[in-house]
DNA sequence: CGCCGAGTTGAACTGAATCAAGAAACGTGG
DNA sequence: CCACGTTTCTTGATTCAGTTCAACTCGGCG
């Protein structure tokens, strides 16, 4: 069983084994070597992939700064899920941090994917959801929060992370400096 | 026509008018005084209103001090869409800022618009993919904009909003204290 | 080896918070 | 409709969290 069978049925519950296979079928089986990109900015981000195995970043770029907003590793989904649903042109560039594994989708089959599973449209609005309340939280961590608190709170939650990526990305991400991030990370190993 | 009829067609295109009918009537009327509540934090929000006048504050409590998450004025939507959906407990507190009427449906009523109007799927997906936009964008303008580029963004887009709202919940709302808020206003003014 | 990106550390600086006080606007009861 | 208390908003002085700039270390890789 691949792991986005695993990842259908954890977060969905039960589907029957028929609609599993469905779904899964439709998701072709790629690789992305290390730099590469899966999504440019400006462009239309015409599939959603998940992650089997590997890194990605999704960042944009302001001022010659990079902004990290999301890193999919194992498990996660990854695509501009608004320009994907509206076709439009995205903000984001979407690159491999290593070599990465990935299912992917089609917006095309995508858009099948209801016609073969009836209970599709149910699972696709939990996920949908979802991914709002992990925004949802992501802002009320900025309203009220030191970065100090959401560097121990995202450490919490994603500790494999910490070792996998450059931790210039997850200060970006969780919006700070890399010095900073640094600074606070010396202090909670002590 | 109903300010929800208008933000339905507007937002979601042609419905035929059959289907536009069958989802406002499920829709109820009710109204709420200022000061009253919505949503209590910790409370099940068992229900998504449309505000047709008035204005609605989403905030939680932290030690004492709250924090603004969401201000909904006529023409937007006031729920907690996390507990709405998975029918847990909020974390938020709707309260009225002033008089407001609404229009109200029940989680229950909410579950059998599916079933009177099929392409309902198609625009609710629509919704969701809007409302994780918009909070796609707020994280962004924490991890790439200073407190003054925050609330220029935000004036630009709600500039109606501040002569209508106590101005220190915005400043919540933009992550910034109603001092800081009241020093770039008065910059911004001259 | 030498280079380059990642991470650390220190010092100076700054955007924004905090604290405090006063002015203006508001709404509530008489 | 006025008076009074409360909330909102402003302004100034001070403090502090986090940024910036710069220098240095370390480890991997060509």
């Amino acid at each position: 069983m691949t792991e986005l069978e695993q990842y259908i049925k954890s977060y969905f519950g039960i589907v029957a084994i028929d609609d599993l296979k469905t779904i899964v079928t439709l998701f072709k089986t790629t690789t992305i070597k290390r730099g590469e990109f899966l999504l440019k900015s400006g462009k239309y981000c015409n599939k959603l992939s998940f992650v089997q195995s590997g890194l990605l970043r999704m960042f944009a770029t302001i001022d010659d700064k990079e902004v990290t907003q999301w890193i999919s590793t194992n498990g996660y989904f990854a695509t501009d899920l608004s320009s994907f649903i509206f076709e439009k042109p995205s903000r984001w560039t979407i690159q491999a941090l290593v070599d990465t594994e990935l299912y992917s989708i089609t917006k095309e089959d995508y858009k099948k994917i209801g016609n073969f599973v009836p209970k599709w449209n149910e699972l696709e609005k939990l996920f949908l959801v979802r991914c709002f309340t992990i925004l949802e939280d992501r802002v009320f961590s900025h309203l009220s929060m030191t970065a100090e608190e959401r560097y121990n709170l995202f450490f919490e939650n994603n500790k494999e992370l910490f070792n996998q990526v450059p931790l210039h990305y997850i200060a970006s991400m969780l919006g700070m400096t890399p010095e900073t991030f640094s600074r606070i990370r010396k202090k909670q190993l002590l």
